[in-house]
Formats: C-alpha cells, sequence, structure tokens
DNA sequence: TAAAAATACTCCATAGGTATTTTAT
DNA sequence: ATAAAATACCTATGGAGTATTTTTA
C-alpha cells in the first residue's frame, strides 16, 4: 500500500467513475484499475463493485475510506509541518532567563513572541547566566536572557537587547532614602542583600563597589530578586539592583539613582553551532521590539 | 513522498542511525541514505543531521514526525477498517422497522446488537412493511424488521423471528372485556380503530373478521399502534392488536384472547442482491435471539 | 583511525502508456 | 448498442542490492 493508491482510492469513491477518476489524476484509465485491484489485493477485500455505470463502495470501501482520506491529509501535514519547522514558525522552543527579567523584559517579549508565531510551544525555566550558558551548547535549553557582559565564550552569541543600570535599593527608614541621588561610597558602611555568588548582577555590583573604594559587607544572600527586595523592605539591608524593578517595587523600599551609574545589559544567548530556526526568529523578535523603545 | 519513506523516515528518528534503522527495516544501509535525501530534496528541507556518531532529527524533522506517524497509522487504519467493514464490523447500518415492533421485539435487538457490533452506527426509522420493500431494493435501508406475511417478493429474503397473535384490546367499560376469552364474531357488532390501509396487521385483522363472518366497522384509522391503542382507551372502539403490546397497554384497556387467535409474524427482511454485510449480521443475530426464547 | 554515511553501479519490479477486448445495462 | 472496466503488452523510472569511498569525531 502506498500514498498513491490511497490518492486514487479517494479520487474513485469522489467520482464513481474509473475513467474520470483517472482523468483528474492525469494518467489513464488502465493503470487505474490495475493500481486499485492491486490495492483490494493487498487487503483482501473488494473496495468497489463493478458495474456499466461506474463503480460504486462496498461496505469494506466505505469503513476504509475515512481512513484513506486521514492518511492522505497526515502526508499533507508531512510537507506543511515540515517547512514550518524549518522556518521555526512551528516546534518547542525551550527558553532560560535570569530571574530579573521577570520585571520587565519577559512580560513584554513572551506575549509578542506567541502572538507571532502560535504554533511554537514555549517553555521557560529560571536559571543564572552561567547556568544556562552551557545548557545552551548542550542542546537542553534553546535560547537564554542571560545578563551581559557574560565573560566571552565563543560557542555562544549575545544579542543585547536592554540597556539598564543599578540603582540603590534602600529601607524608607534609612537616611539615605530621600536623597535625590547619592554616591555609591555613600553605602560603604552598610550592610548589603545580594543574590548568590555566581550572579552576574551580584558581580557587577561589587565591581561597582570596588571602584567606589571599599568591599561591601554582604549579610544575607538569596537566590530572587524579588527576595532581595523584601529584605530590604524588612530593613535588613540595602542592594543593588536593576532599575527595571521600579514597576514592582514593594512598599517601604525607596530607589535612590547613583552619581556614577553602573550600567548592566540583558542580552539573547544562542547557541552559535546548531541554533534552532525557533530561536532565532525569538531572538529577531527580542532585538525588534528592543529598538521599538 | 510514500509511505515507505515516512515508515523509513519514523525509523530513522528512532533509532538515530541509518544502519541500525536499516536493520529493522530489513533493507540494507545506502537504499535508506538514498531514500532519505529523496524525501529531504521533495520536502525542501533537511530533516535529519548527519554525524559521524549517527543522524539526529533537525526542528524540521521534530516538527514532522508527528504528521509522519499519523500517516502510518492511518494506513493501518485502512488495512484494519476495510477488513471490519467486509466482515460487517463497522459502518452504517439503516434499519426500518414497523411500529407494532417498538413494543417488544426492537427493544432485545438493538442493545443487543449495540453491544455485539459497537462500531456499527445504527440508524432506525420506522415505516409500513409496504414502504420498506422498495427502500431495501434501492438501497436506502440495509435491513428491515417486517410483518410476514409480506407478499412475496423475489428480491427480498425473509427471516421470521417473531411469532405473535393477534389479541382484542377493549375499553374496561366494555361488556366483554371481563370475558376469560371470547370469539371474534362476538366484536361484529362493534366500531373498530385501526392503522393505516397499507398495514399488513390491518389486512391480517380484516381476514380474521371475514374468516369469523363479518365486516368490521372502522371508525377511526391512526398511523400509530400506540394510538391506536389511545382511542380504545377513550372508549371509541375496539381493536385487534399483536398479544406483544401487552407489556405497554394503557390503564382502561383489556386484552381479551380470541377462541381462533389469529397469528402475525415479524421478519427481518434483507434485498436479496446486495445485502450489506452488517445487515446480514443484522439478521444472524436476530435470528440467534429468537432461537433464545 | 574507526564508525557512520555517501556514492557508484547493476538488476529487476512495477507504474504508466497505447491498443484492444470483455462486460453489463 | 454503448459506455465502462479489464486485459495485454511495452517502456522506463526508480528502489534495492553489493562494493567502495568519503566524512567526522
Amino acid at each position: 500500500m502506498d500514498l498513491r493508491q490511497l490518492l486514487f482510492f479517494s479520487t474513485i469513491a469522489e467520482t464513481s467513475n474509473l475513467r474520470r477518476a483517472a482523468e483528474r489524476l492525469h494518467i489513464s484509465q488502465p493503470p487505474l484499475t490495475v493500481a486499485i485491484r492491486k490495492l483490494e489485493e493487498e487487503l483482501g477485500v473488494q473496495l468497489f463493485e463493478r458495474g456499466a455505470k461506474g463503480v460504486r463502495l462496498t461496505p469494506a470501501g466505505k469503513a476504509a475510506l475515512p481512513a484513506a482520506r486521514s492518511a492522505l491529509v497526515s502526508a499533507d501535514k508531512v510537507r506543511l509541518w515540515s517547512r514550518e519547522g524549518d522556518r521555526g514558525e512551528r516546534g518547542a522552543l525551550r527558553i532560560g532567563f535570569v530571574g530579573s527579567s521577570i520585571f520587565d523584559l519577559l512580560p513584554r517579549l513572551i506575549p509578542s513572541f506567541r502572538a507571532r508565531y502560535p504554533l511554537v510551544e514555549l517553555s521557560l525555566e529560571e536559571a543564572t547566566t552561567h547556568e544556562m550558558v552551557p545548557r545552551l551548547l548542550a542542546g537542553t535549553l534553546d535560547a537564554a536572557l542571560v545578563r551581559a557582559p557574560l565573560l566571552e565564550h565563543a560557542a555562544v552569541d549575545l544579542a543585547i537587547i536592554d540597556h539598564d543600570e543599578l540603582i540603590a535599593a534602600l529601607p524608607v527608614s534609612n537616611p539615605l532614602a530621600d536623597a535625590e541621588r547619592i554616591d555609591l561610597s555613600a553605602l560603604a558602611g552598610e550592610t548589603f542583600v545580594s543574590l548568590g555568588r555566581t550572579s552576574i548582577l551580584r558581580m557587577t555590583a561589587l565591581k561597582a563597589c570596588h571602584d567606589a573604594g571599599f568591599t561591601p559587607h554582604i549579610a544575607q544572600e538569596v537566590p530572587q530578586l524579588s527576595t532581595v527586595l523584601c529584605l530590604v523592605q524588612s530593613g535588613l539591608g540595602v542592594a543593588l539592583v536593576p532599575s527595571r524593578v521600579r514597576t514592582n517595587i514593594p512598599a517601604g523600599v525607596k530607589l535612590v539613582h547613583l552619581d556614577v551609574a553602573p550600567s548592566i545589559e540583558t542580552a539573547v544567548a544562542l547557541s552559535n553551532l546548531a541554533a534552532a530556526p525557533a530561536a532565532i526568529n525569538f531572538r529577531s523578535l527580542a532585538i525588534e521590539l528592543s529598538a521599538d523603545d
């Protein structure tokens, strides 16, 4: 049995006439006769009753016809879906993201992507930049929203899609909380709340402090940026956070600009080799949206 | 594209290795290479990444694989369904029935048939014996429950599946309603309620009356046996009905046996030529069930 | 260098064409 | 008598085999 025979079967069923079916199929009538009889022999069942005024489906033919049509439809889907998959318009896309992108970037990016590529099934996972790089290379992630500067990695392509700066998050109880702007060195004596050691955000903040002439005293390490803000709110310390969190700060936390604002950037990272088309589409869309701002 | 290529595609996807896939397919490796590349060329898309340690699905391949599998499953269904159709285990079956079979025969037959042939879609229509014969021959009915004696028709096969007798249905107000049994001639002076002129039940009843020496006065003609019983209940007249209605008589109607009981039979009728397998199964089941009584 | 895939070439099965016969109404 | 399907026969495409080469980790 092959798809050609099923197409013949379905066409004959529609025309009830071998000659007309042959016309529609752009072949002559004899090979149709041969092909359909061969199919019947293979199935061990008669599909048509032959008569002088054409052919009629037998009960066996009536029962088999929907399956034959469905096979033809599926074959068409092979054609369509393979092309869609090739263009990154269909398939699964696993995206990793750093926690801080949840405040601004992710909520803008994901709905746009879903709207433009509705057949791509997204799965999202939070992780740190350092965790995501090997996963991109291993192929367990297709794209990642990471913090740049990423230590340069030859096999990972970066496209910066968001520029931001660090800003001081202070509890309202802190005397500096009402300042218009402060110098980072003013925080030298404070206790700090920070993300874990592998976080690029933390590394950037630490470097800024060193540039300002002090080493911050980190009293608490937590994995999520939102937890950092909660601890600041509780008065446990101060923190340096991306200014984009401003849309989601809890009451009791004040954000104060720094005289010299350390910059921090978010990028889309893709594996240099073997980037999925859908991942490339994701990056293109992210770049496009970042240009809109 | 043909099913063979889709099977190759699916098998390679499962083994990630052309040689192993070739083994499973009982062919050698080179034709596999050729066939899958030909499929890729036809689709205009690469389905696998080739490497020294085997092959891996591309995003296009991942997207197309479910459709390919579905085509193969449908092809299997063509095999299965055509055989089921041929054995009368799948398909549509249009059954006609005379109204009186609704009281006893149909409620026993239909559930048994559905239980034994769950893939056959039944459609039921009430009609008279005389209406159903041409429809059997025209093929708009596959089987019919008819009243025998049917005027002999060469192209219709009859199998009697129920023997019954006529019985008098009287309103309780009728003085004869309390008799153990009566002679049909006792009803000579009554007004009768009856089915329409084409009904075999009516013809049988009329003949019985003539044999008993009188021509009944038919005051009302209605199409349904249940309506006949309602009119008897209302006191509009008496009727001769099959004794099987006893399970469904309304209050106010008494059934009284006749000294000489006219017999009336129900049969399964099939077109002699072109009887559908499912219709033959239906008849076999009906005969089987009638033997059980 | 070793395993896997690709290429080269041969053979044969079979799809499709034309001409013609058989069948059924 | 006529329209439709079946048969006969021919050609050529292409699928599968064996032997061998190329590729890549």
